[in-house]
DNA sequence: CGAACATTTGAAGCGCGTCAAAGCCGGTGG
DNA sequence: CCACCGGCTTTGACGCGCTTCAAATGTTCG
C-alpha cells in the first residue's frame, strides 16, 4: 500500500521499516457514501486510504458539487491538516473504504529524520498540485469526451501504479453522477458521451468493469498526456505493463 | 515583498534577516508576454516575482491554453523545481516582470534551519494547492459571471495582502483574452459578461482600473468565499481594510 | 500616421443542460 | 420465489449559455 512512496524515492529496507512502524495504527472503516471529514471541519490528521476509493470534493452554497480529486488505495490527502485550521473541502467515501488517520506529528518526525522519506512526501505533494492543475485544464479546455477520456486515462495509470489495474481493464466503482461531478458535466451528458465512446470503440464499460482496448487511441482522442503524474523516471526505473508503453510516449 | 511569508507565520527579526540574506540575488527582467520558463523544460530554480504579474499556464497539443494561476509580487512558484524533472506548465509574464531565481538548495537549507520559515513555506504550498482546487471548482461548477466574479475577488484579496490594492479598486493588467484563458471562456463571452457586470453595478472597469464598489455584493453574486486562501487567522491578526470585512464573513 | 493589438457588436449554431419519464437492476422482505 | 423498492442508467424533447465567425471600433505606441 505504501509502495506509493517507493514510487517516488527508492527506499532502503530500514526506511520501509520505519514507515511500517509508523503505520501501526488502527484501520478505520467508512461505508460507501459516508464522509470521512467535511468541509469546514478542523482537520485532525492525514488520511491514508488502505482499500476502496474516496474522493475530495467542494460544495458551493447552493449545493453544486465538484469532485476535485480521487483518492485510491495508498493515497494520502495533503497535509492541510498539519498547518491549516479548516478543511476547505470534504473527503467522502465512494465505495466502502478502509483507512487510517496518521497523526501529523508522526509524519513530520519521520520526514525530518529520514530525508529520503521526506523527499518522497514532497514528491507526492508536488504531484498532487500538478494533478490539480491538470484537472483545471481539463475542465477549462476540454470537451465532454476529452474530459472523460482524460479522467479514465489518469485513473488507469494511477491504479496500475498500485497494482490494481492489470492488462487493459480495471474496476471502476464510480457512478455516472460521480463522473459528472468530477468533469463538470451533467450525468445525462456523461451517459450520452460514454455511449459515444463505446460505439467508437474507445472503451467498453459494463457493470463496474472498464476496458480500454487501445490505450494510445484513447489518449489521443482525449489529448491526454501523462507528464503531470510525474511517474518518476529519475532513476531509470519504469514499469513494463502494456499500458505504460503508450502512456510514456512523451518521455 | 516577502511579507507574503510573514502572512503565514510571524517571523522574528533574525528570521527576516536570513530571508533577506537569501534574497541577495540578481533581479532579472522579462518583458510582457515573454515566458520565464516553458512547459517541458528542466526546471532550474524557484521563481520569485518582485514586481509585475506572471501567470502559470498549460498548453494542449492543439494550442488551446489554460491559465491555471496568477503570480503576483511576492509570490513564488511551487518547488516543482527542487524535485521534479520537467516543467508540466509554463510561466509567462503578463506585464513586464522583475523576478529572482532562488536556488533550490538555498531554500531547503533555510527551511531546515529555521522551522518557522519552513512552516511558512509549507503554508504557502498548501494554499497553492487549495487555490488550485478552487479554480477547478470554479471551472467545473460556475457560470461565466460567477467565474469572472470569483477571479476578481481572489485577485482583490491577494493584491491587498501585499499592499497593492487599497480602497475598493486595483490595477488589473489582464486583457480580456487573459481572463478568457483563465476562466475557460472565449474572449467574446468574457466581454459580454463584463458588460453585464458593469451594468448591474458589480464592477466598473475602464482602462486597467478595476473598481468593486460593493465587495460583498460581488462575492454573493459569484458565490465566492475566501476560505480557500487561508489568510491566516491562527494568531488573531486580521487586516483592517474595508475589503476584508466582508470577505471574512464566513470566519 | 499607421500597424498591431484590444474591445465591442451582431448573427447564427452547437454543445451541453434541463426536465421528465421509462427501463433496469440488485437488494430486501414476505 | 416473487413483489416491491430505491438507486442507477438510458432515452427523448426542448431550450439556453456559450462558441464561432466576422467585421467594426477603439487604443497604444513606434
Amino acid at each position: 500500500m505504501v509502495r506509493r512512496l517507493g514510487n517516488y524515492s527508492r527506499l532502503a529496507s530500514d526506511e520501509e521499516a520505519v514507515i511500517r512502524q509508523m503505520l501501526m495504527l488502527p484501520v478505520r472503516f467508512a461505508p460507501a457514501r459516508r464522509d470521512l471529514i467535511a468541509q469546514g471541519a478542523p482537520p485532525r490528521a492525514v488520511f491514508l486510504i488502505v482499500s476502496g476509493w474516496a474522493c475530495q470534493f467542494k460544495t458551493l452554497e447552493d449545493g453544486r458539487r465538484q469532485i476535485v480529486g480521487f483518492m485510491l488505495p495508498g493515497d494520502t490527502c495533503d497535509m492541510n491538516n498539519l498547518v491549516l485550521t479548516r478543511m476547505d473541502h470534504s473527503i467522502g467515501a465512494v465505495t466502502d473504504v478502509r483507512y487510517m488517520e496518521v497523526p501529523g506529528e508522526a509524519l513530520q518526525r519521520v520526514a525530518m529524520n529520514y530525508p529520503r522519506i521526506g523527499r518522497a512526501f514532497w514528491w507526492q505533494m508536488l504531484v498532487s498540485i500538478s494533478t490539480q492543475r491538470e484537472w483545471t485544464t481539463n475542465l477549462g479546455q476540454r470537451n465532454a469526451l476529452e474530459r472523460l477520456g482524460s479522467l479514465l486515462c489518469e485513473l488507469a495509470l494511477r491504479l496500475q501504479a498500485v497494482g490494481l489495474a492489470g492488462g487493459e481493464s480495471y474496476d471502476l466503482p464510480l457512478t455516472q453522477t460521480d463522473l459528472a461531478d468530477a468533469t463538470g458535466l451533467t450525468s445525462v451528458h456523461v451517459n450520452r458521451t460514454l455511449q459515444q465512446m463505446r460505439t467508437s470503440g474507445l472503451i467498453s464499460l459494463s457493470g463496474r468493469v472498464l476496458r480500454i482496448p487501445n490505450f494510445a487511441m484513447l489518449e489521443e482522442a482525449s489529448l491526454f498526456t501523462a507528464d503531470y503524474l510525474h511517474t518518476g523516471q529519475r532513476d531509470g526505473r519504469r514499469g513494463k505493463d502494456p499500458f505504460e508503453a503508450s502512456a510514456s510516449s512523451i518521455w
